[in-house]
DNA sequence: TGTACATCAGTGAACGCGCGTTCACTGATGTAC
DNA sequence: TGTACATCAGTGAACGCGCGTTCACTGATGTAC
């Protein structure tokens, strides 16, 4: 597995005072990369410099460790995906039709950035190594259903959130909405929102997996997501 | 990323005639580490070597390249996940109950075998590398609303059937029999397949993804997944 | 029954490679006087 | 305005490592006569 890369030009140094320019060019570096080739394993120290037009060790000079770079590419990616989520939603004043289109850039997103999507939804994830402030931001999500609206808009909103419990948040105050437009029956929209998540996640993975499949249009997959949340929602109450 | 493992024992020479026990012990020693690393990339051909009892050149007497042996491992335990998933199908002689319980086992593989899931399911799907044989399987799922119920029970037997597309048709053939019962209402059985197969897969894949993400129980989901299957069933014919 | 020989399951050493990371350094840029 | 100097953004060469794979070989096993 060759891992050379165009070299880019040589690059201008920065001047005194600009070094963060070089770790913003190898942020984006290795984003390209990484969605250009497979595996996150397979994107090396050396091809990214290379692609910026600098020398490997100049790398250290900005992150600790390949890890570290890998992490902050995954927080820079992941807060570009949930922009494109709550833009998609935005594009249509219909709650109902919000949710789809919520869901419809997440296929997209997956499809789009296959290896970005893998990192951020499809990597193992180690009980030992999480993101740092997911614990309390999980065991805050314990309670949702008490909360109104605006209360979840402002809770998505915190800056100290990570950003992937910020994102799964959009979803519950998008499922909430619906429930205050009467389209969906009362219920606990957290609920509803992992119901749609699990669907939308499990084509999204499917479809890059086994991509000879006939799966359904998307269309569909997104009129069943939706009624599976009012399945859940009217379940829950019951229940 | 040390790849050291306690190696075996060196191992007896096989008898002229005996060259494919070695080969057995390959690969059962092959499926162990990707099961325990993490990766496929971690599993090295030393390290399968070590773990065998015998030096790394003596695996290419059995399989041409990693890639060959990777793909026998992957076949044979692609067989054991469909057996499991028929053991659990035959626990009940309800046909609504045994859907069920396939979805559970299909949940508890991915939780047991998290590497060998991975590898059958998740790894990305190359467009140009498809396992032989599964375009042919492919077409043929074309018109399974047609088929009966035993229809489906000879074609899913087909010893000439790649073993995923076999593993599908047992899925297409279980809703089928919930039809047959009155159980699910009349409709594309593959539909109704594919849309559990999608709950299922999502569940079982963030699961592992996210593992301390409050999601909720099994038994939850696979309700769920039932009256999804209904819903798609409903919605195929009346669209 | 004994022996020469072909077969075949493995061995041992080495190959070239790309990797992450370290270390001593260079030379342009800005600052103090 | 001119110069010595500290700062800092990088460089270049090298490290040790594990990898997949190759190649010439060895020595036990079975067979033919």
């Amino acid at each position: 597995m060759p891992t050379k890369v165009a070299a880019a030009p040589r690059r201008t140094r920065a001047r005194r005072g600009e070094g963060d320019r070089l770790r913003e060019e190898i942020l984006g570096a290795a984003e390209r990369l990484i969605l250009e080739r497979g595996n996150i394993d397979a994107v090396s120290i050396r091809a990214i410099a290379d692609a910026v037009g600098v020398t490997p060790p100049s790398i250290y000079l900005h992150f600790a460790d390949k890890d570290e770079l890998v992490f902050a590419v995954c927080e820079l990616r992941f807060r570009e995906f949930r922009d494109a989520m709550n833009a998609a939603s935005g594009e249509s004043p219909d709650p109902t039709e919000s949710l789809k289109l919520r869901g419809l850039a997440y296929v997209r997103f997956g499809q789009e950035h296959p290896e970005h999507f893998r990192v951020l939804f499809v990597a193992r994830g180690e009980a030992e190594d999480l993101p740092p402030g997911i614990v309390e931001s999980v065991s805050l999500l314990a309670d949702t259903s008490q909360l109104t609206t605006d209360d979840l808009v402002r809770l998505a909103a915190s800056p100290e959130l990570p950003v992937g419990t910020a994102a799964f948040l959009d979803v519950v105050t998008a499922v909430r909405r619906c429930m205050d437009a009467g389209a969906l029956p009362d219920g606990d929209p957290l609920a509803g929102a992992v119901s749609h998540w699990m669907i939308i996640h499990g084509y999204t993975t499917l479809r890059l997996a086994k991509p000879w499949f006939p799966f359904p249009p998307v269309e569909q997959v997104l009129d069943d997501a939706y009624e599976l949340v009012r399945l859940r929602l009217t379940a829950g109450t019951e229940g």
